[in-house]
DNA sequence: GAGTCGTGGCC
DNA sequence: TGGCCAAGACT
C-alpha cells in the first residue's frame, strides 16, 4: 500500500464522498442510463474536453448513431462531420474502428472486462477503467486529471502528474479505495469533486465534503498541488492558403492525408510558406497539376493556435479555369456545399471570411 | 519518456 | 491578452 495512505481513513472517506456525490451530482445526458455504449462515447468525447463543450456534440452524436451497429455502418465522413469542431479527430476515427470490432467480435455488445476493453482502439487505462466501473460497476480505477488533482491534494503527493509513472501510482491508490464502496458512484464522485469543488484554481475547501480527510488543506498547501511541469510553447509555422474559384462559381477543396494532424479532414489548398513572393505555394499548386491562377490577391490573415503549433496563414483568393486532370485529393464543390464537408476550425475561419462574406 | 494530436473558455 | 487548462491515447 502507498505510504501516503497510512494515516488515511479509507472507509470513512469513501462513504462520505460517495454520499456527497449521490446528493450533488449534475444531470448529464450520459447519466440518464447505464448504456455502456453511451458511456463509452461520452468518455471519448470528454478526453481533454470540457463538459459544456461535449453536451451538444454528445446529444447530436447519439441521435445520429444510437447504437454501436449504427456507428459501425456509418460513412467515416459522416462521423467526422459530427465530430467537426471537437478536436482530436483521431478519437472519432478510432471510436468507429473500435465499434466495428465490437460489432464483429462481441455481437455489438460492449465487453465488460478491463482487459478486453483496453484492446479497443482509442481506449487507454483511464477510459477502460471508466467504462468497466461506471457502466458495469466493477471495482477498477479510472484515473484522469481530476482524480490526480484530488488525490494529490488529499494525500499531499508532489509527483509530477504529467508523468506516466505518476498516473500508475494514483491507479494503485484508487484501486485500494474503490473496493470499499460502489465503484461506479465512487469513481464518478472523485471526478465530480474535482470538477465542482477541488478545482485547479481556487478550490472550494470551505464547502468540501471531505475536507477533514485532506492533508493539503490541513497544511494549507492546496494551491501548490498538483505539481505539473510546464510544457514548451507551440512552434510558429508560416502558411499560405488559397481559395481558388472557377467560372462556374465552384471552389477547390482538398482532403488531408490519412494520418497526422487533422487527418482526413478537408481544407483549402495550402502549404508551409514563409516567403514574401509565395514561391512555395506556387510550387505546391504546380505539383498538383494546377495552372497559375489568373488573378490572386491576399485577402486575410488567419492565426490558429494548436497545442503544439501556431499556424499563421496568409489567405489568398484566385480565379482559375476548371481542369479535368485534378489529382485524387482535390475536388471542385459549389460554395453552398462546402459546409457539408468536415473542416478543421482553422479553415472554417477561412470559410467565414472568404466564402460566406462573398454571399 | 517525450512528441503528437484540437479547441474554446478562463482570469 | 495569452498562457494555461479540460473526464488522454498513440507513437
Amino acid at each position: 500500500m502507498d505510504k501516503q495512505l497510512n494515516e488515511f481513513n479509507i472507509e470513512a472517506f469513501c462513504n462520505e464522498l460517495t454520499d456527497w456525490y449521490r446528493k450533488n451530482k449534475r444531470d448529464l445526458p450520459w447519466r440518464e442510463d447505464q448504456d455502456p455504449y453511451k458511456i463509452w462515447v461520452s468518455e471519448i468525447m470528454l478526453q481533454q474536453t470540457r463538459v459544456d463543450t461535449v453536451i451538444p456534440y454528445f446529444n447530436r452524436f447519439i441521435s445520429l448513431f444510437p447504437t454501436p451497429k449504427a456507428l459501425a455502418e456509418a460513412e467515416e465522413e459522416t462521423v467526422l462531420k459530427a465530430w467537426e469542431g471537437l478536436g482530436y479527430y483521431s478519437r472519432a476515427r478510432n471510436l468507429q474502428q473500435a465499434v466495428k470490432e465490437v460489432t464483429e467480435d462481441y455481437g455489438g455488445v460492449v465487453p465488460d472486462t478491463k482487459k478486453e476493453i483496453l484492446k479497443l482502439k482509442g481506449v487507454g487505462p483511464y477510459t477502460a477503467g471508466a467504462i468497466t466501473s461506471i457502466a458495469y460497476n466493477k471495482p477498477e480505477a479510472a484515473v484522469d486529471g481530476n482524480v490526480m488533482r484530488v488525490m494529490s491534494r488529499l494525500l499531499t503527493i508532489y509527483d509530477d502528474i504529467g508523468k506516466v509513472t505518476t498516473r500508475k501510482r494514483f491507479e494503485d491508490i484508487v484501486e485500494s479505495l474503490v473496493i470499499h464502496t460502489n465503484p461506479s458512484d465512487f469513481n464518478q464522485a472523485l471526478m465530480e469533486l474535482g470538477a465542482l469543488i477541488c478545482t485547479p484554481r481556487s478550490p472550494s475547501c470551505l464547502i468540501c465534503p471531505v475536507q477533514e480527510h485532506c492533508s493539503a488543506r490541513a497544511e494549507g498547501v492546496q494551491d501548490l498541488l498538483p505539481v505539473k511541469a510546464k510544457k514548451k510553447p507551440p512552434k510558429a509555422k508560416a502558411m499560405k492558403a488559397v481559395v481558388l474559384e472557377n467560372e462556374k462559381g465552384q471552389v477547390l477543396i482538398e482532403k488531408r492525408p490519412d494520418t497526422g494532424l487533422l487527418a482526413k479532414l478537408w481544407q483549402f489548398p495550402n502549404c508551409e510558406d514563409d516567403s514574401r513572393t509565395g514561391e512555395e505555394l506556387r510550387r505546391y499548386l504546380y505539383e498538383r497539376g494546377l495552372q497559375e491562377p489568373q488573378t490572386i490577391e491576399n485577402v486575410q490573415h488567419v492565426r490558429h493556435v494548436f497545442s503544439h503549433i501556431v499556424w499563421e496563414i496568409d489567405v489568398f483568393t484566385g480565379k482559375i479555369e476548371e481542369d479535368a486532370a485534378l489529382c485524387g485529393t482535390l475536388k471542385w464543390v459549389n460554395k453552398e456545399e462546402v459546409d457539408t464537408y468536415p473542416f478543421p476550425v482553422s479553415h472554417q475561419k477561412i470559410i467565414d471570411y472568404v466564402i460566406k462574406e462573398e454571399k
